[in-house]
DNA sequence: TATTCTACATACCAACCAGTCTGTGCGCAA
DNA sequence: TTGCGCACAGACTGGTTGGTATGTAGAATA
């Protein structure tokens, strides 16, 4: 009713308390684990209580996996399949993403607690199906725009006709997150910068 | 006194009692992570008790490293070095190596779980300086090895005079987690062989 | 306006779990 | 033989944590 209430009190707006949950949920879940979570630290983070959280997540674990579908999944298709998407020159294209994904605005933090994705694969994959099977879809996302990116390269002849984009595809992922994984282990930018040399020059070896 | 108590009783040990907390403990950490670790569990398995642990550890973190530096750092060098070492077609040695490493006899759980020292390195290393440190170090002394393997091969023809080892070698280190880690999550043996299928060009890409 | 429902807040609980404390049998030294 | 310390056993605890039960202000509905 009155102004000053409208300024200091929050509206009432459901999906915004639940998208603040989510990101909150996902910067816990990407410093600390699934595991080393906690939810006191998340509701901490967002000035809300249980009874928020416990409306909007059945339990910790729908939580967990919300945050792969809403939150790690849209990020992957965001950051590399938008700008593989149409690129006048794929090859070129998918390079350059891989240099500049260190300095990517979203994750400057990607040295010190690495990929997003890929840590939750390596923690819960074994442990939980249910996370297995989303962590498994994103790869597959992933993996399909990249793949994709390198068949139109091959129409284009930048790459030579016998590679198999499916393999080299899922190789360029593989390497990508070992890559990350070395440099946040090391806590190095200059240890991923070395290891995406290696990378690229394996892209490299792909033209005619 | 009686024979009878002689059997049924186990004979004082402490070494023997130590190594048996160490490898129940490896075990548990590579299953469900170090923060996933129930020193019960541990404890469970061994036919121990709280006792005995916290008389050979100082406490749970102690152990931790402990697994470390006495269970995945020798099994590092044991599982990839010594048969770079000496090896008289160190390329091809290489090569062999990755390709039979999911069949090691230590790791059949190699799909399920994936490798022990990057699983520990991904949940760790941002967490605890402690175990950053010493998983640094164990990546050291593979790297290492790996470069003295890629060097030798040089010297006989094998690679290409320009090629810079140590670069490769990080490269061949991380692609290879990088392979492992995604076989791990889609649980898939078919795939870790296509990712190796993609190292192994990218080794051969050396040669001259 | 009365009622119902949504979207939370808050107090509370039971289970879990790392770490502690005390006890004890055995080997060994004197 | 006695004393002492090592190598454990086992009971206990205090803090943490996911989850629940209850309460309630405001919006929607009738």
């Amino acid at each position: 009713m009155d102004s000053a209430k409208n300024v200091t009190r929050l509206e009432r707006n459901p999906d915004q308390t639940r998208t603040r949950i989510l990101e909150a949920a996902f910067m816990e879940i990407y410093r600390n684990g699934f595991q080393g979570m906690r939810l006191d630290v998340v509701l901490a983070a967002t000035d809300l209580t249980k009874g928020a959280l416990y409306h909007h997540f059945h339990n910790k674990r729908a939580l967990g996996y919300a945050v792969v579908d809403e939150v790690i999944i849209p990020t992957v298709k965001s950051l590399w399949l938008q700008p593989l998407k149409n690129a006048a020159d794929p090859l070129a294209t998918l390079i350059t993403v891989i240099e500049q994904m260190p300095d990517n605005k979203p994750f400057p933090e990607m040295i010190q607690y690495g990929c997003p994705l890929n840590n939750l694969a390596q923690e819960m994959s074994p442990l939980d199906e249910g996370f297995r099977q989303r962590l498994d879809y994103a790869f597959c996302v992933w993996h399909d725009g990249t793949q994709d990116a390198l068949e139109r390269a091959k129409l284009k002849g930048s790459i030579r006709a016998e590679v198999n984009c499916d393999e080299a595809a899922t190789f360029i992922m593989a390497a990508l997150e070992g890559c990350i994984g070395l440099a946040k282990n090391a806590q190095s930018v200059e240890r991923l910068h070395v290891c995406n040399r290696g990378l690229i020059q394996f892209i490299n070896s792909l033209k005619p």
